[in-house]
DNA sequence: AGCACGCCGACT
DNA sequence: GTCGGCGTGCTC
């Protein structure tokens, strides 16, 4: 009889540290098992050899058996999960779970209708690597091993080609490679450009695909069939053979962020996932996020810039409509007042030469965002630099310190408007274009219409067959897709994004501009005819505004840093969010303050916590959401172990925590709504 | 998370 | 009486 040993090991409950079963079996760290938790069986993945306890508080289960089905995961794998739970503060037997496919695996495979994962493409001829491109690789191969790489080049610059050179060097070597693509750009146009290029070397991971599919792919990429995975950000936790390189496309999109459960950042993640396996990571943006760009100036990243575009076409024309000025000019009776006599004049004549029109319309957290009628003026807190919500009739209110202040319609800065929520959506714009121009097809995109990839899918091959005249939507329809006929963009009301409150609003509407003005006059088909491009605003001098125009990523980007450094938003510093919520509002309410003084009094306690800041409680902005009553803290802090180790200590075992309350935290949030 | 226990209201 | 609603508590 072999002697018991005993085992730490993470089960797939909500609990902070590892559980200790005892095993006959030969095991070790990495191995998925079968053990006894409570009145049910749950996986757990081992960790290590566990200390007999010195009390003997609970009766030690032992473990059912070990899964020899599923792969052993690689120490670094396992250290990759550790450092997600730690880092995110989320329990690890619910990260590791993650990283396992969803089906059990089958031997018999029937036969599906459904199109192929990949497809079967001829290949295509890799073209002539241009000077900067052969630059930026030859920088990044100089060193194999971990060091994070932020590729910035302007649209059209081909940071692909730079992908799949370093893909195809990397697998000659032996080694797979993981390619991380913001779910909307998963498209099938994308992962054509790369089945022809690699042929059935490659897999992919995204929400479209049904778990069969899913868990096919899986296996293929653990077994080292397929070399490359590309994949949404959950492609991440896919346990590949002997990884050799982590790409993340578009590296800026806040999409990377997952909201729920597990609130991890992919780009984050993967910067980490290549550090445990000693290997390359490239991230890429026309319009880097802060936060890579940040790094890539002071060293933690190595920065290569990609100027030139690759085919030497136009950068379409940017004009700025002053709403304040078209007020007072001659206007057309029959046209609707949101739009100005430049834009109407440049869409009639864009439909007289037979080409596409798109209207793009941020409505995002549109409710909430009060503005001049007259000026474009919208209040904001003096504390902390971000445009107040407007909650109810009569109060403004700062959602990251709680600062309150009476609404006044009158407007405080011109004395002439009325401030007013903004009531214009992306119906209404479609009711008004289809008054103005009956006789033209006009197509409404936004996340009402467009739901699924197939109402995406059929969405592309409406605008590409060229029968839709004019485009509305809102500005996620504006990221990465390309269409041949369109000529004319126009952004209705910039301030939309001006005044959302949020400290990244500018950036963000800043790579929206960008990547709109990329969208237009792409193609050759317009040849001699340059792409236009129309933001209508009541704010033209707008920092955001006169870099978009000038397509100028380098000079927003330090402008922007100087006023992050002002607030220590980040770059400069990190942010934790803990979220307070209840069914009754006063158990939240209460479970809020209470929380806030324990805050205060835990930095009162330690010296270095003294250095952090901690704003709120605040009520969120929707502050009742799905019955749950919510209420913020946020904390600020130039050091992030510190920020981290005061939560931990904060929260603590939660035993303080009534029943019917929750507390979930955010680390590094995104959105503050 | 997932599962059982337990305490209330509506029904055969 | 008893079926089932979901709030509460625990898992080595």
């Amino acid at each position: 009889m072999t002697k018991e040993t005993l085992w730490r090991v993470a089960v797939e409950a909500p609990m902070k540290e590892p559980l200790t079963y005892a095993s006959a079996e030969k095991l070790e760290r990495g191995r998925w098992v079968h053990v006894p938790l409570g009145k049910r069986s749950s996986m757990g993945l081992v960790l290590g050899n566990a200390e007999s306890p010195l009390v003997e508080t609970f009766k030690i289960k032992t473990i059912k058996n070990s899964d020899d089905e599923l792969p052993l995961l690689h120490d670094s794998f396992v250290r990759w999960l550790e450092w997600l739970s730690d880092y995110y503060l989320y329990p690890l037997g619910l990260v590791a779970e993650s990283s396992r496919p969803p089906l059990k695996r089958t031997e018999k495979v029937r036969k599906s209708k459904r199109a192929p994962v990949i497809p079967q493409l001829e290949s295509d001829t890799p073209p002539k690597l241009t000077e900067e491109q052969s630059q930026v690789i030859e920088a990044i191969v100089r060193e194999n091993k971990f060091k994070t790489h932020l590729i910035h080049g302007v649209t059209g610059s081909g940071k692909t080609e730079i992908y799949l050179r370093m893909i195809e060097k990397t697998i000659a070597e032996g080694k797979s490679v993981l390619v991380l693509v913001p779910e909307i750009s998963l498209t099938p146009q994308l992962i054509h450009r790369f089945a022809r290029r690699f042929g059935d070397k490659i897999a992919a991971l995204h929400s479209q695909l049904t778990d069969r599919e899913k868990t096919i792919q899986w296996w293929d990429v653990v077994e080292g069939r397929r070399p490359i995975l590309i994949g949404a950000r959950s492609a991440l936790f896919c346990p590949q053979k002997n990884l050799g390189l982590v790409i993340v496309d578009e590296e800026h999109e806040s999409s990377y962020k997952q909201d729920e459960k597990l609130k991890y950042h992919a780009r984050d993640a993967a910067v980490m996932l290549g550090f445990f396996h000693n290997c390359q990571v490239l991230l890429g943006s026309a319009t880097p996020s802060l936060e890579s760009w940040f790094n890539g100036k002071n060293g933690k990243y190595q920065l290569h810039q990609l100027k030139k575009r690759v085919h030497t076409s136009h950068l379409p024309e940017v004009e700025v409509v002053d709403l304040k000025l078209a007020k007072d000019q001659p206007q057309d009776p029959n046209k609707p007042s949101w739009m100005s006599q430049v834009l109407y004049e440049r869409i009639k004549k864009t439909l007289d030469e037979g080409y596409q029109v798109a209207l793009f319309l941020n409505r995002r957290g549109m409710a909430h965002v009060v503005m001049c009628n007259s000026c474009g003026h919208s209040s904001e807190c003096p504390n902390c630099d971000i445009h107040l919500t407007l909650h109810g009739r009569s109060h403004l209110v700062c959602h990251y310190c709680d600062y309150h202040e009476n609404f006044k319609t009158k407007c405080t800065a011109c004395h002439i408007g009325e401030l007013a929520a903004i009531g214009l959506g992306t119906e209404k714009l479609e009711y008004d274009l289809k008054n103005l121009f009956p006789d033209k097809k006009i197509l409404r995109a936004d996340r009402d219409e467009i739901q699924t990839r197939a109402d995406l899918e059929s969405f592309v091959a409406e605008m590409e067959a060229g029968t839709v005249d004019i485009l509305v939507g809102t500005q996620m329809i504006a990221k990465g897709l390309d269409f041949p006929r369109l000529k004319l963009v126009g952004l209705v009301l910039a301030d939309i994004g001006f005044n959302l409150p949020d400290f990244r609003c500018t950036e963000r509407n800043f790579q929206l501009m960008v990547q709109m003005s990329g969208r237009p006059g792409r193609s050759l088909e317009l040849k001699d005819a340059k792409g236009e491009v129309i933001i209508q605003t009541f704010n033209p001098e707008h920092e955001s505004l006169s870099f978009a125009i000038r397509h100028d990523y380098e000079g927003f980007a330090e402008q922007e840093l100087i006023h992050r450094q002002a607030l220590l938003y980040p770059p400069h510093g990190s942010l934790i969010s803990i979220r307070i919520q209840s069914s009754e509002h006063s158990q939240a309410y209460q479970l809020a303050q209470h929380l806030g003084s324990r805050a205060r009094a835990l930095q009162n306690q330690f010296a270095p916590y003294k250095s952090l800041e901690v704003l709120g409680p605040a009520e969120a902005p929707l502050a009742k959401l799905k019955n749950q009553y919510r209420y913020y803290l946020l904390l600020k802090g130039t050091q992030k172990p510190v920020l981290s180790k005061f939560t931990r200590q904060l929260i603590g075992d939660e035993s303080w925590v009534p029943a019917k309350c929750r507390i979930i935290v955010d680390i590094d949030p995104l959105q503050l709504l």
